[in-house]
DNA sequence: CGAGTCGTTGAACGGAATCAATCGTCGTGG
DNA sequence: CCACGACGATTGATTCCGTTCAACGACTCG
């Protein structure tokens, strides 16, 4: 539903990569030269900050694009990792570019997928302005599972605690205390909350 | 040269609101009706979290719009409110569509905006994984200030604190820090890096 | 089998939040 | 017009929570 690949499908990839595992789509500062759209796998977009740290920006997942923001700018502002085999499409910008100008429809469809990126941006942002560990795991499970109060993640622990801005250990701590006090469960990579 | 106004001149705005200072255009979770353009003033676009903390997304200054996510959703994110006396225009979130659809390049437009918002939004979630507060004001100085190292606020040093996600007392101490270290130099409502 | 990484827990430290108090300024209303 | 309240700017003292460092078991992969 968030996807473009719908409104996309017109236009011919210029070539489809594979990525292994650990190897990087692109990085930061690369000239920007097209976007991709995830065929199989699953795409990183991460930055690494200053003092060493790791943020995640995105996990790219089938038929989702990335890189879709660099449309307008010379080059890649964050790093594109694959965590496990994937295989991607690449479409050159000039081409996606004269696309987007030919087809009105597109062009829609593409304003809506930015607009859920930057809603979804502003939520991160709002959850990183939680200053309390506990609260700001708990409000993102509360954000991120389904109505059953079920939370899957493909990603690990240790991304989860990237995504969340703290250490892994911090996660491992407030995780096992909300278990304690009996607010999730955990099973193997699912996170169930109990209302 | 980031507004959309330009590319926006073949419509009328269904109105023109004076917003007072500490008003509030609209709030979060009102039906969201349209998008706007600041014509005087300054719109700040905030939310408040679950532990009382506050997150700005954006200052809207002259000729930006604000509200642009919301074109696709049937509320609205995140408060508006005006710090000083401010005029918008009202567009309609209908009326806006319907000539997004009619104009392709207001909407290649449109998007190169809400890219550039998410390229601002990525940054801000950058800052916001540097740990040390000294680090993250200094980097976001470095961001921010133009290439003779100035940095002229608009607003308060308060709103600063919140941009950068910590308390006001924080900020104050790590700007005396970095003035005492002489990384910095202040004057009335500028920050000059010493580089 | 060993290297590497994830998941997990413990102990200690440090830095930011919190609480508190003061000063200056600005606007407002009696 | 001045007193008062509100709020921004600033600094001090204390507390607390998350980071950091460290160690270990489990698992995977080459």
């Amino acid at each position: 539903m968030n996807t473009i690949k719908e409104y996309f499908n017109l236009i011919k990839p210029n070539k489809v990569i594979n990525v292994s595992q650990g190897d990087y789509l692109f990085n930061q500062n690369d000239a920007a030269i097209g976007v991709y759209i995830v065929q199989q796998g699953c795409i990183k977009l991460l930055r690494d900050t200053i003092d060493g740290n790791t943020v995640i920006f995105y996990h790219a997942q089938l038929n989702e694009s990335l890189a879709e923001a660099s449309l307008y700018s010379d080059y890649y502002h964050c790093h594109a990792r694959a965590d496990v085999n994937s295989i991607v499409e690449f479409y050159d910008k000039e081409s996606v570019l004269k696309y987007l100008s030919l087809n009105i429809d597109s062009s829609l469809k593409f304003i809506e997928v930015l607009a859920k990126q930057i809603q979804r941006l502003r939520l991160l942002l709002e959850l990183r302005s939680i200053r309390s560990a506990r609260e700001r795991l708990f409000q993102y499970l509360k954000l991120m599972s389904d109505d059953k109060g079920v939370f899957l993640f493909a990603s690990t622990y240790k991304d989860l605690a990237i995504t969340l801005g703290m250490t892994h250990e911090t996660l491992y701590r407030v995780l096992s205390q909300l278990e304690k006090d009996k607010v999730i469960m955990r099973e193997a990579n699912k996170i169930i909350l109990q209302i």
